[in-house]
DNA sequence: ACTAGCACTCGAAAGACTTGAGTGCTAGGG
DNA sequence: CCCTAGCACTCAAGTCTTTCGAGTGCTAGT
């Protein structure tokens, strides 16, 4: 009896999904076996209605899942579909080709867009998560220099400064291995702590240098620490035609706004688990109509950034989970076998 | 007379680009002080689409300006409507807080967008106009090295490759050495012939490991030498609702086609001055229903990359033209501050 | 060479009508 | 007690018609 009704939820949000039209009792009746009449599947519906998990466009057409109603769904009705093998050669495939990092986030995000026809998101590892490889100091004039960061995320900063007076290219070999031996393999959050007293234990005359330096450095690495985001699949939105109807527009703009994105990813470090925010649950307001599916994904134990779709609350959910969790699962091996030993 | 004509044109194309609607000869008579009737106006309008510079959507409706007619209009009715005093100090004051490479291109489509009110791109400095600034080994496991080439521009690329045999530190470093002292300061299109024979000058035990790295940075340098464009604005497309139509979707696919963005752009060498491509002028079938109005930039004395906007036919040139020409100016200033002394 | 006037065209907007999917409810059957 | 069959009702969407008016081309007049 409650299992009929559920059975009754989900075939409406199957069929919904399937066909982006409300769909009627009789309808349901037809398409799926589910052993009882139109007249028994409308008092189902009814309470349905009643409890907020379906609601009629209008009074005389079929229903439709409301928020409540696919959130049901995701929780306790479907099961997350697993790929075909081909697909999953595919994916693994195409992304061995990758030659670099910018690589592998351009060839996920339009992967992931391919395989749910959805708008992808896949965000650049981030910075507090990342560790110092390396850092270059290249003298570009007398008193300017081009400070490099490298990541062991493969990730790569650069910042442009202007030194208070000239420094020799001996001693700036001398810093740069100082601030080397310091801070590889550090962790970015570390290394505002690993750098307190390094301008004192200089000679006083360089020390103006140094804490230029060093500020610099710190800007790039903790205050200004850019996450990124590659967003992919746009023109996915015009598929369902009126399903973002005249807020595409909006859609679009929200997209734009990497801060956004970020804040849909949960750029808070506590998820990795797949998750699941459906229509109004996401915390952007131009993305009400919109639901997002996104996971954590990482080289290691741990996830050092996020990757997603954003699509239509009527969206696929059990094949976009899917998708989106083999996507991160590969992305993690490449960029492990890239970036790691 | 036929000056008159070529009035009438121009007040046609400006009128439909700020109306979107046909626009017929009384609301010109109307609106602009040609001083002649509507009826003379007719016959003029009679003779502009004989020769097939406008035309009409269907028999009782005004005229709208075709691709021919743009072009005229382009060519010799607008002038470059030179920006506000405030515009001028927007751009400036926007770009000067760039920080690295990667800002200077964000920062400049989004405004480019933004001044515009269309799509706007801009693509990275093109590798073959760069030269080396410096090249990085980074051991990352006992076989396995990092190669990071930084070049004059700010691009920098990085690559991961395996070496067919361990390596120590100290000839890693060597290698490094030889190879800044060939390469510093050359264009990268020089690159490989500067590097003939480098293999054959080292030890034979050595020559496998170098075979290896040289492959590696001639593909990053040259052959898979990957030019980068950003796009924004893209929420710009719903702005004219129908300017589009349902084409929008094919328009949006065509923007994440990167190669395609650069086919429009001029990936060609030869082009610096500002450019208009209206309608099927344009290189690519599924924008044959989209203007281009584009520019090269540069820090020097010729353009290292290429930027512009992409909006429907129906756009306003002269503005077009103008911030185009006004962001192109400033991102070549800015990238010679940052980059050069 | 320009203008005034007029008949004509045809898309767009507004209204009337029809259609049919879907509902809620009630009475009857296993 | 739960399910089903049947029926009256509702209402969006489609179709058809009508109206409306902007705009045209042409001709005759200044």
């Amino acid at each position: 009896m409650e299992d009929r009704k559920l059975a009754v939820l989900r075939a409406i949000v199957e069929d919904y999904v399937a066909t982006n039209e409300p769909v009627g009792s009789k309808a349901l009746a037809d398409r799926h076996s589910l052993g009882v009449s139109s007249a028994t599947i409308r008092n189902d519906m009814s309470a349905l209605e009643e409890e907020g998990f379906i609601s009629a466009p209008h009074t005389s057409a079929g229903r439709i899942p409301t928020d409540k109603g696919y959130r049901l769904f995701v929780d306790r009705l479907s099961s997350v579909k697993p790929l075909s093998s081909a697909e999953r050669r595919a994916i693994s495939s195409f992304l061995d080709a990758s030659v670099d990092l910018h690589d592998v986030m351009t060839r996920s995000v339009r992967l992931l867009a391919q395989l749910t026809k959805q708008v992808a998101l896949v965000q650049y590892p981030s910075l507090e998560r990342s560790a110092v490889r390396h850092i270059e100091f290249l003298p570009v004039s007398t008193t300017r220099i081009l400070i490099i960061v490298i990541a062991d995320t493969g990730r790569i900063e650069q910042r442009t400064v202007d030194l208070p007076s000239t420094i020799s290219d001996t001693k700036l070999h001398d810093i740069r291995v100082a601030v080397n031996a310091l801070l590889d393999g550090k962790l970015f959050s570390d290394v505002p702590a690993t750098l307190v007293g390094f301008v004192e234990r200089h000679e006083m005359d360089l020390r103006p240098i140094i804490a230029t330096i060093v500020s610099t450095l710190l800007e790039t690495v903790v205050t200004k620490n850019e996450e990124r985001v590659v967003v992919g699949g746009t023109a996915n939105l015009t598929r369902g035609s009126h399903d973002f109807g005249n807020s595409m527009g909006s859609v679009l703009e929200a997209l734009e706004e990497h801060v956004v994105l970020l804040k849909l990813l949960g750029n808070a470090n506590n998820i990795d688990a797949l998750r699941v925010q459906i229509g109004h649950e996401n915390p952007v307001e131009q993305l009400h109509s919109a639901s997002i599916v996104s996971t954590g994904y990482g080289s290691g134990d741990q996830p050092i950034a996020h990757l997603g779709v954003v699509g239509p609350t009527r969206m696929d959910y059990p094949t976009s989970m899917a998708a989106v969790q083999a996507v991160a699962t590969y992305v993690g091996q490449i960029l492990k076998e890239q970036t790691g030993a």
